[in-house]
DNA sequence: CGATTAGTTGACTTGGATCAAAATTCGTGG
DNA sequence: CCACGAATTTTGATCCAAGTCAACTAATCG
């Protein structure tokens, strides 16, 4: 097969409408396997038995690539899926009446998406690829008939979901009581967090989303966001060259605004 | 029995030990009833078809009351029972380690409180009654049980937690994208309409909660606050006197700041 | 290689914070 | 039931962190 033959063969996959993409048939192709991702310990089958995490992969959760750019869901979409990210970064923002908008969250390999769609039967909020990215959906319906027959299967979802509620109180806190290093800060160290635990460095790694997204996820404006980051350089806090960032001393740098903080 | 007895009875009621409290013999006394309770179509049963709601029943929730400024469950304590308000209200709330608090929310009749203690196990925030008040304690790991039994049932709290979420969601656009009156009037239309749903008045009710409470929910210190009802007085918005509100016209009220949103 | 987008930096403005003081309400013990 | 001290609320004066506006540079891309 020619590079060329590949290339429209690619091209016809990713013109696949939605729901034909969600068939059995289409997902058979590549569908998910839980057991042997490489992510099981962070995703949705983190602290599942074998015996659970086997039920996950009967249900064969397609696999699905979305572009840098483009929108996996929006506000209002009717919800069936939850989506875990299997690589790339997503953002999540509302839209307010006149247009203003708020980044709600940046999710990365092994996070998921979608659970405040499960209150209303619509997504609440919108869904957007920030690189060329792939995705597991997994249709919440059948994720609920399994529920049914495990404990440990069943207090899954309403653990995420609290965990997810805890991860909001505490960007209410830092949006309602921060000033704005503390809010960089917090971010930053947060994403680190994040980035460690997939085995990634700690102290370095590349941003994915712009300085705009940042500002509207933090409260700021994009200006303060770059001038904060200024700063923190001439601080000797850190090293920062576009969206690659270094934190010189990863120790010194949490100490300092855990304990700290204003 | 002379009054002298009642008060004496009433303050051994009130230093029984939580734990005893919560036993089935003492829950027996005044155990709640979710069929019969008038706060079923707002509270956890809401949606629910009969047979479970006489599950619910089963349970024997054991009712407490609690009075103004003492605090339900604090941060950090170990998570078994979610509460439904009964009557009063509550605040939830976080304290950074330097002792900055943010309340994360305030809870009325009907509503739930402590879904964001299933993630860890531990209370995640801190409950505390702004007056007197009676709760419903709903005994977690007996709840799942009975979930096992009903997909109705399995989804309720689910979809609970997912409510909660979009709630949060929104208070962050509000704390991110706001500015100081948009957050006094989102704050008293939300009110509103939680109060409307239970068969009270819309436009005129009493603020259980200090200007300073409201003040650390909606991210403005208290003297912001202040200023932002005597601006809405002056503007003909409101009638204020100390914590009673009116609102003088509801629908213009709502439209201006739907509408118009900055 | 222009044209668009993202990021930085500077100058200036401002909304809300801070500090302060007075007015009002509340709680408690005598 | 009253009085006194504590807490809450309002209002004024001042300040400053972050927003706004603007100019410029650097990277990205048809």
């Amino acid at each position: 097969m020619s590079a060329a033959t590949i290339e429209a063969a690619a091209r016809v996959l990713r013109t696949i409408p939605i729901a034909a993409a969600y068939q059995p048939r289409a997902a058979a192709q590549q569908a998910a396997n839980c057991t042997t991702c490489h992510l099981r310990d962070l995703c949705l089958p983190c602290g599942m038995n074998e015996i659970d995490t086997g039920r996950l992969d009967a249900l064969m959760f397609a696999r699905r690539r979305i572009k840098a750019g483009q929108i996996l869901y929006h506000e209002g979409d009717r919800f069936a899926f939850l989506y875990a990210v299997r690589s790339g970064t997503f953002k999540s923002n509302l839209t307010l009446p006149d247009g203003r908008e708020q980044v709600t969250g940046f999710h990365i390999a092994g996070e998921l998406m979608g659970l405040d769609g499960v209150a209303q039967g619509n997504h609440a909020s919108t869904a957007t690829a920030l690189e060329d990215t792939e995705i597991c959906a997994i249709p919440y319906a059948q994720l609920c008939e399994l529920a049914q027959g495990s404990a440990g299967m069943q207090q899954l979802v309403t653990r995420l979901m609290s965990r997810e509620l805890v991860r909001e109180h505490s960007l209410m806190l830092l949006l309602g009581s921060m000033n704005s290093e503390e809010r960089l800060a917090a971010f930053l160290l947060n994403l680190s967090r994040r980035y460690k635990a997939r085995g990634y460095s700690a102290s370095e790694f590349h941003l994915r989303m712009s300085r705009a997204e940042i500002g509207s996820y933090l409260g700021l404006t994009l200006e303060t966001v770059s001038r904060t980051f200024s700063s923190f350089q001439q601080q000797g806090l850190l090293e920062v060259d576009k969206r690659h960032i270094r934190i010189l001393d990863l120790v010194a740098f949490t100490a300092s605004f855990e304990i700290r903080l204003h």
